[in-house]
RNA sequence: CGGGGCGUAGCGCAGCUUGGUUAGCGCACUUGUUUUGGGAACAAGGGGUCGUGAGUUCGAAUCCCACCGCCCCGACCA
C-alpha cells in the first residue's frame, strides 16, 4: 500500500476525504459564523477563473451585469405564493437597525424595523420590482441582465462549497415578449452552463428537465445539468428556469405591444454557484489531493528551483525566469499561460507535495544539472509518480499541447467513470435492485422510462433516491413508465444525490 | 427540533475515574548545524485566562450545578 497525501482515502471515508482535500489544498476553511466558510486565495482564484470565463459567455449571448440590494422587503417575497413557500423556511431576517448597550457590557439590537428585511435567498422578487419599471414597451425587450452576488439560505447541515449558508453565485434574470423566446433563452443558458462545465471544468453533465416535483418554487419549468461524483452520487451543477408569467404577474412586469395593447411579460432565471467548486473537487481529485484541469488552475505550471549554493541559486533562478517568460508568452484557452516560480526556502519534498495537494497540472523542477543540459524535469498531476526529462525548447514548444492533453485526459476519465456507473433499468424490480445495495455503496445513475408525475415519488423516496432530470437528448421517444405502466415519452435519470 | 458525541497551544490529542510540584505529547512555528532531484535529522526555543459563570475545597483541567458553543445522524436544500 503506497502512502497517500490525503487520509482517509476516498474508499475509506468519502465525506471526510472531501473535507481533507479542501484543507490540504488550502481552498477554504470554516469560519466563526455557523455554516459560512472563508474562501482562501487558492479557492478564490478558482472562483475568479470561473467568473471570468462565464462572464465572457454571458456577454457574448447579449447579457449585461447589474447589481441589486442584499436586503429584500418581506412583502416582496410574499408576492409569489409558491416562491414564499419554497424559501420561507430558510430565510435570515433583519429586524433591527441599531445596537445599544445591554447593561452587561455588551450590545443588544434596538430600533425595530416596521417591515423586516429578508437577506436575499435569490433575487427574483427584488429584481422583478426594478424590471417592472424598466419595461414599458415591446422595444424594451428582451431585457437580459445578470448579477454576481452572494445569497443566504439558512441551511440545516452545511459542508464547504457543497452547501453553505452564504454562497457566491451569479443569477441571470431575463424578460421576454413571448413564451417561445423565454424558453429559447432558458435552454440557451443551460447550453452555456453545460459547455462551460464540460469544456473548462472537464466535468461531464447530463442536460435535462426537472420533473414537476423538483421544480424551482414558482417556475413553470426547471432545467438542470447533473454531474456524477466519484462516490456515484449526483450533483446538480447548474439550473435554468422558465418562469412563465408567474413572476411577471407578481411583480407587474407589463409592456405595450405593437398594437398598443398591454401584455404580461415572460421571464427566466438561471444560476450557478460556488457549488461548482465542490463538483470540481469531487470529480477529479484523488487520494493525493486536488486535481485541477488546466483551464481552471490558478497556476498551470509551478517551477521549483533546486540549488545548494548562492551562485547556483542565481544561475538557476535566472534560468527559471527565462522559462517562465517563454511559457507566459504563449496563450492557452485565450489566456496567457499561468506560471509560478516557488522559490520559498523549504524542503524540496514538502514543496512538491504542497503543489500536488493543490492540484497544479504540471510541476517543473529545475536544478543545476539542467542548466548544463538545457533541460527540465516535469511531473504531471494526472500521473503522480512519473517524471520526465525534457529540453527547455521541447517543454516550451509543447506546452499548449501538454495542457490540452491533460485537460482532455481528465474529461475523458470522468466520462468513462460516469458511463460505467450509468445503466438503463426496465422495471421496478430492476430499479429496486439497482439501488438496494448497502446504504454506503452507491450505484450511480439509473435511467428509465417514467411519467412526469408526483406519484412516482412514492416509489423512489423509500430508497432515498431522487429523480435528477429528464435528459433533453431523450426527447420524443416512446415507452412505458416502469412505475405506473402508463405511456411515457421521456426517460428519467435517478440517483442518490447531494 | 429528536438521538449521540465533544470543548485543554495554530491543528490533532493525553491528563479527569482516585483533586496536589512549574499542565503534557505529536504536527506546525522560530533559531542553529548537517542535509537537499519525491513528505530530512539533531539541538535549542516561543506559544495556554484548560469553553463561560457560579460553587465545594487549604488547593480544581480534574468533583457539583448552570449556561454557551461545536461536530455527527434524521427532516429541508444552488
Amino acid at each position: 500500500m503506497t502512502k497517500t497525501a490525503i487520509t482517509p482515502t476516498r474508499e475509506q471515508n468519502y465525506p471526510e476525504w472531501y473535507q481533507q482535500v479542501i484543507s490540504a489544498a488550502d481552498l477554504a476553511e470554516n469560519s466563526a459564523v455557523r455554516g459560512c466558510m472563508v474562501i482562501k486565495p487558492w479557492g478564490y482564484a478558482i472562483w475568479e477563473l470561473i467568473q471570468k470565463d462565464l462572464d465572457r459567455r454571458f456577454k457574448k449571448t447579449g447579457h449585461v451585469n447589474a447589481y441589486f440590494p442584499l436586503l429584500i422587503p418581506l412583502s416582496y417575497l410574499e408576492k409569489e405564493a409558491e416562491h414564499v413557500e419554497g424559501f420561507a423556511k430558510e430565510c435570515a431576517v433583519v429586524t433591527h437597525h441599531r445596537l445599544v448597550p445591554n447593561g452587561k457590557g455588551g450590545l443588544k439590537p434596538d430600533g425595530e424595523l416596521e417591515e423586516p428585511f429578508v437577506i436575499r435567498p435569490t433575487s427574483e422578487t427584488i429584481i422583478g420590482e426594478s424590471f417592472s419599471k424598466w419595461v414599458k414597451s415591446y422595444r424594451d425587450l428582451p431585457l437580459l441582465v445578470n448579477q454576481w452576488a452572494n445569497v443566504m439560505r439558512w441551511e440545516m447541515r452545511t459542508r464547504m462549497f457543497l452547501r453553505t449558508s452564504e454562497f457566491l453565485w451569479q443569477e441571470g434574470h431575463t424578460v421576454h415578449a413571448t413564451d417561445e423566446e423565454a424558453i429559447i433563452e432558458t435552454k440557451q443558458m443551460l447550453d452555456v452552463y453545460s459547455d462551460f462545465v464540460q469544456d473548462v471544468l472537464a466535468m461531464p453533465v447530463i442536460k435535462g428537465e426537472k420533473p414537476c416535483f423538483e421544480r424551482f418554487p414558482g417556475a413553470v419549468n426547471t432545467y438542470s445539468i447533473e454531474a456524477m461524483m466519484q462516490d456515484c452520487k449526483a450533483l446538480q451543477a447548474g439550473t435554468s428556469h422558465f418562469l412563465g408569467q408567474n413572476f411577471a404577474r407578481a411583480s407587474n412586469i407589463q409592456f405595450q405591444n405593437k398594437n398598443g395593447e398591454m401584455e404580461t411579460a415572460w421571464t427566466t432565471s438561471w444560476g450557478v454557484s460556488t457549488r461548482m467548486i465542490c463538483g470540481l473537487i469531487m470529480t477529479h481529485s484523488d487520494d493525493n489531493g486536488l486535481v485541477l484541469p488546466p483551464r481552471i488552475a490558478p497556476q498551470q505550471f509551478v517551477i521549483q528551483p533546486i540549488y545548494r549554493t548562492d551562485e547556483q541559486r542565481e544561475a538557476v533562478l535566472a534560468y527559471c525566469k527565462r522559462l517562465k517568460q517563454d511559457l507566459e508568452d504563449q496563450q492557452f484557452a485565450r489566456d496567457d499561460i499561468r506560471v509560478h516560480i516557488d522559490d520559498r526556502d523549504i524542503q524540496g519534498g514538502a514543496k512538491s507535495w504542497e503543489w500536488i495537494k493543490k492540484g497544479v497540472p504540471v510541476r517543473i523542477e529545475v536544478g543545476a544539472r539542467d542548466l548544463e543540459n538545457n533541460s527540465v524535469m516535469i511531473a504531471r498531476r494526472d500521473n503522480v509518480g512519473q517524471k520526465e526529462s525534457l529540453t527547455h525548447a521541447a517543454l516550451v514548444s509543447g506546452a499548449i499541447k501538454l495542457l490540452t492533453e491533460i485537460q482532455d485526459n481528465l474529461f475523458a476519465k470522468a466520462v468513462e467513470f460516469r458511463n460505467s456507473k450509468m445503466q438503463n433499468v426496465a422495471s421496478v424490480a430492476e430499479f429496486n435492485q439497482f439501488f438496494s445495495g448497502d446504504a454506503n455503496v452507491d450505484n450511480g445513475f439509473a435511467v428509465a422510462y417514467a411519467v412526469d408525475e408526483t406519484c412516482i415519488e412514492d416509489f423512489i423516496k423509500p430508497l432515498k433516491v431522487t429523480a435528477r432530470c429528464m435528459p433533453l437528448a431523450d426527447n420524443d421517444i416512446s415507452g412505458i413508465c416502469i412505475f405506473t405502466g402508463k405511456a411515457a415519452n421521456r426517460k428519467m435519470v435517478f440517483a442518490k444525490s447531494y
